[in-house]
DNA sequence: ATTGATAATTCAAATCATTTGAGTTAATCG
DNA sequence: CGATTAACTCAAATGATTTGAATTATCAAT
């Protein structure tokens, strides 16, 4: 969300706290390595991968794994991340309420927690946040002096834009800096995010997308959104506002593509029919019942969704596109079965080793648990420098 | 068009490399600085800015430009880059010749070269690279031992893909480590991309976009691309075929958008209807005296260029967007100052500081000066790394 | 069973680049 | 004209990585 200065410079300092990023990603991706292996994999040397882990250890961040023989020459001794050695909090604000879940270095939800909002505006809102950090960090002592950061997860569009007013946004938001009254309030280093991009770093952390380093994902929230994850890194945009997909029109068909792909749109097709499905569970219902309603929604869905592989796939070319969000599972698995994929695409590659569409992680809680997966993938990653 | 290790480690080392990379972007960015102004916007001593500025003197990448007095204190020592300090290869390699332009270090071309195709295999083209390569240098010999690489921009798409076959792809690159087998030909570190990503860089390095760090260009070359550049860096994909715009569909208009909105079209149309345009010259003549079909195409055209603009608006949220490549400069202008400008965009701001569209380059030249500004872009900045 | 090759790990010293702190120079301000 | 501000320089200190030699543990071949 900032611009700030492009490049920074780098001295011992920054070399050891990137170092240490990427040995504790190194050993996130192995599950459990060895400091040679890790040594060659960041082309450091395994003295230096040595004095890491052992600080890392004496943090508490490290547990030995005991040594693995393969073949000759002297076992090496494995390290897997210690789950309760950090935390990160993820604070999700709609426009009806505030969620929150703490995650251990896992990926896994140790709390979750739901409050009402009546009044979104930025001083109530802070306010239910830094409680809800408070609860959470009295629930799970462990996680005392452990904490990484909180990730924050708000509906776009940040600042004025021409969408303002459309969707969700929250009143009294677009002229504050709101990262830094999280940070003030919550006491925590703030990553401020949309539900969609939160939802492309969970996968990243916790779900089909661990080994895939760029790939976008397909957001249901109240509308359509798109994550984009390039190297490893979330693409934000100039303004933070990147991968509002749902906007785009959709020519021949009177409208934007949220209009006929997003829980809005099925919600308001299925009222005209006279049904309800105000929630996933009423929304799984129907899709077992197959009601013919909502099987006409899906039909309308599945061409849209085809429509918005072939922008996505041509525009971004990602090893792989993922679905998830506020949809029940089955509806989401019939999207992917049933949408067109286009022809005319860059991913359209016979020897693709992923499948071009797949279903993530859904439900209320993806985007909240993702605010979290930002701080984790801040924590695990250094950003590709240049090769030279 | 790499994927290899995500993340690398940091030493001493990289460090100084990083930093020296980092200084001279400063310095190109502000045209002559003072080092402690460079110290200050890098986070670094300067004591640390002075070493490097040294070795970068001695290096003869810098140059002495007095003393700049501004208010209380000691005047600083401004530097400024030494255009002849360095040089850059460009090389555009096209389905019926090669091009080729020596930048230096200001991204001013001092030399260019163009050789006629008639077999785009491997071997030929890389011959001809290479041949290319030894006479830009015989004609600057102050480039000897001055060349900080080569950046080469062929047809995409890259690999084997689903728009293989239907652009102007040439034949026998496919299975092919185009960017090694150019490195072994040239002699010289290589980066390769595409015409619209390299457009977009030369906009970047000498062009509108100096100041623009995330911006998305919109390039007209055969068909159309779209080169996207993200925190002062490209966006290639996974595979490096990000970008193709021209391929995704137009609903309602029966085809793709390049159809509408590219060199290929505005031909395709204008002969039609017994006309020929077969360079920038004759279609700027006929746009000239106003011919109603190059101005019922422009119609067209400017509508796919709002859709563009919608797509691409929401999806990155640019600072800007910029159309250039092989197009005469008034009809740019033209769909510049027609285009409908989606309101329903997240880059639809009341307070934008930059027009939402604008012309950049243009002309036969964009791509090749554009491939070399791949390479300076490398020497002059070290991508962001994250803030802790 | 013994021996040699392989590979992980450790230790201590060396190296590299940045930072620190004191001192110098050159301008503005009062 | 002296005090202040700010850029710059020098030498020493610091921090992190690398280097090279030594140690340990396993496999493979005799």
């Amino acid at each position: 969300m900032i611009s700030l200065p492009l490049q920074k410079g780098s001295n011992a300092e920054r070399s050891r706290h990137r170092n240490r990023q990427a040995v504790l990603g190194q050993v996130r991706a192995a599950g459990s390595v060895g400091r040679a292996e890790i040594a060659r994999a960041l082309s450091l040397t395994t003295q230096t991968v040595s004095n890491i882990i052992a600080e890392l250890s004496q943090d508490g961040l490290l547990l030995e794994k005991g040594r693995l023989t393969a073949g000759r020459g002297m076992p090496a001794i494995q390290y897997a991340l210690n789950p309760e050695g950090g935390y990160a909090l993820g604070i999700e604000v709609r426009p009806d309420a505030i969620f929150a879940a703490l995650l251990d270095m896992h990926g896994t939800a140790v709390t979750t927690e739901r409050v009402a909002l009546t009044d979104t505006r930025p001083a109530g809102v802070l306010d239910q946040a830094a409680a809800l950090s408070v609860r959470a960090l009295r629930q799970v002592p462990s996680a005392k002096g452990r904490m990484l950061g909180a990730g924050i997860v708000m509906p776009g569009p940040f600042g004025v834009t021409g969408i303002a007013g459309m969707g969700s946004d929250l009143i009294g938001w677009q002229e504050v800096d709101a990262e830094t009254l999280f940070a003030e309030a919550i006491g925590l280093p703030v990553v401020l995010s949309k539900d969609a991009n939160a939802a492309a770093m969970a996968e990243r952390i916790n779900g089909v997308a661990v080994e895939i380093a760029s790939f976008a994902y397909l957001y249901f929230g109240a509308g359509l959104g798109l994550g984009l994850v390039h190297r490893g890194q979330l693409v934000h945009g100039a303004f933070g506002n990147a991968g509002e997909i749902g906007h785009i029109p959709w020519p021949g068909h009177a409208g934007k593509l949220e209009d006929a792909l997003s829980r809005l749109s099925v919600q308001r097709h299925l009222r005209l029919a006279g049904k309800d499905a105000g929630d996933i569970v009423a929304l799984d219902r129907l899709y077992q019942q197959k009601d013919p309603d909502l099987m006409a929604w899906l039909v309308t869905a599945s061409e849209a969704l085809g429509y918005a592989m072939a922008i996505v796939e041509n525009l971004f070319d990602p090893q792989t596109v993922v679905v998830g969000g506020a949809m029940p599972d089955a509806i989401l698995d019939h999207l992917v079965a049933q949408a067109p994929l286009p022809t005319v695409s860059v991913s359209n590659r016979p020897t693709a080793p992923h499948p071009r569409l797949m279903r993530g992680a859904s439900g209320r809680l993806t985007a909240t648990l993702g605010a979290a997966a930002l701080i984790l993938n801040r924590a695990l990653s250094a950003p590709v420098s240049h090769v030279s």
